[in-house]
RNA sequence: AGAGGUGUGGCAGAGUGGUCGAAUGCAUCGGUCUUGAAAACCGACGUACUGCAAGGUACCGGGGGUUCGAAUCCCUCCACCUCUGCCA
């Protein structure tokens, strides 16, 4: 959530950031949230002067009752029913001035880092790196979710039929492969000064509405009506809100945390073309990286995630390139964010395993994540930023495209992985 | 799940419906004293919004209500504790 204050003393340059995002109607919304801000203060004022003049009035029945004159104290009780009245609508103006003031606040995104590079679709993101060749496959060579099928490894027909699409089985192998992947990707991100959580799966709407999905993507999430919990969509939600109202020490910087979570994803309306096999579930697994970082450290912070990230694609020997999305491609709560991307060889695809994002003090902002400054009454919001390392499937589809052998009758495993899954190959 | 209890400032812990934003202790910060430290003493010490300021308003688990006035009374939700029951 933007912070009114400096929406307030920068609305230029927030208008013109908003833009390079293409967020419709950027400067008619700051104008009207703006508006709605003075109009919010001056119910405000308008209320407390109501409430003061009650207050003093209030005081002096009880100074009347303790001096025994009830003629007095019964009058004056009588002299405040107007008071009253006034209150109440002044009350109910006053909550409607907030409100509106905060639905704007709600549906505006993130403002754009000033890096962000110009742009409306993921067609303009910026390629700012690219490692490793791309495996020259022969014409033999098949996707992953043939290679899924020959090798009996996955097993989609059964979740179908045991819950729908997108909830598939992991079998033998590509079971043990899984747990390979969470345990080799949890040790690193150890080695690299995260410590280890695991949060709940389900979350209630204060969680939802501190890391940015509620309410603007209520209809993205699984929604557990009997009790009023989401089934959380990343970790980086139940992790990041456990830095909600919370005051830190300006020598507790960096915090760094890594889960592993089960992730789900209703995916409404995403459904389309190139959703085949493991590039689209509604349940997969990821591990996530957060961080809560300084202000002045947030993007040193960032470029040690997304560093993190490629050493991990590294050692995998899968070869990957490097997304700055553009201001039209960004999720709503970022202002900076890199995507990773691995090429899938039997799909001559790059997928995205992904996303690293600093979100400056926009969830800060709703979360109320702050932090005290020694000799300073203030008390500034932290940064949080967070990043997938990694999201499994496609890790797994591009392992397996990549890496099978003699027309993909078995997958030779990486080496790093090895001690993990204790195989070297599945056939 | 049932019965009972509790929820107050960083912590502990008072608070007959009326000058309570809230006693007191501890912790913290500043000062006196000391070669230095401890002790002792003096002083400061919540947050948010609003205002140039003085000030005003709100906050005693969350929400709602009664009242001229609520930390205090009522309703409801939540969390924790004890006992009983059930269950990985």
């Amino acid at each position: 959530m933007l912070e009114i204050h400096k929406v307030r003393e920068n609305k230029e340059e927030i208008i013109q950031a908003l833009q390079k995002r293409h967020f419709p109607k950027a400067a008619q919304v700051i104008e009207e949230l703006i508006s709605s801000d003075e109009n919010r203060r001056q119910q405000q004022v308008r209320l407390d002067e109501a409430k003061a003049s009650l207050n003093v009035q209030s005081k002096n029945i009880g100074i009347f009752k303790a001096q025994k004159k009830e003629a007095e104290a019964q009058s004056a009780i009588e002299a405040t029913a107007d008071l009253k009245v006034k209150i109440k609508t002044l009350e109910q103006q006053m909550r409607e001035a907030e409100d509106a003031m905060q639905n704007l606040l709600y549906f505006i995104p993130n403002t754009p880092h000033a890096q962000v590079p110009q742009g409306r679709t993921s067609e303009d993101n910026e390629i700012a790196y690219t490692h490793g060749a791309l495996p020259q496959l022969n014409d033999h060579a098949l996707p992953h979710w043939e290679l899924i099928q020959k090798l009996d490894i996955i097993d989609f027909e059964m979740g179908n039929k045991v819950t729908g699409a997108g909830f598939p089985f992991y079998k033998g192998k590509g079971a043990r492969l899984q747990r390979a992947l969470i345990a080799f990707f949890l040790d690193q991100a150890q080695e690299a000064g995260y410590l280890e959580v695991i949060p709940p799966l389900l979350i209630n709407t204060d969680s939802g509405i501190g890391t940015g999905q509620l309410p603007d993507k209520e209809g993205q999430m699984y929604h557990m009506t009997v009790d009023n919990y989401y089934l959380i969509p990343t970790a980086e939600v139940p992790i990041t809100n456990m830095f909600r109202d919370v005051i830190l020490n300006e020598d507790d910087f960096p915090i760094k945390r890594v889960g592993y979570t089960p992730c789900f994803r209703r995916e409404a309306g995403s459904w389309g073309a190139d959703v085949r096999g493991l590039n689209r579930l509604h349940q997969f697994d990821k591990v996530e990286i957060v961080q809560i970082a300084h202000p002045d450290k947030s993007y040193e912070a960032l470029e040690g995630m997304k560093a993190h990230v490629q050493s991990l694609l590294e050692k995998l020997e899968l070869p990957y390139r490097i997304l700055k999305l553009c201001g039209g491609d960004m999720g709503f709560t970022s202002a900076f964010t890199y995507d990773l991307e691995v090429f899938s060889a039997a799909q001559k695809r790059w997928l995205e395993v992904s996303s690293v994002s600093n979100f400056e003090t926009y969830q800060a902002n709703r979360l109320k994540l702050r932090y005290k400054v020694k000799d300073q009454k203030q008390k500034p919001l932290a940064h949080t930023l967070n990043g997938s390392a990694l999201a499994l499937p496609r890790i797994v589809a591009a392992l397996l495209e990549n890496n099978q052998q003699d027309n993909g009758t078995w997958i030779k495993i990486p080496e790093v992985l090895q001690p993990y899954t204790r195989f070297d190959k599945i056939d």
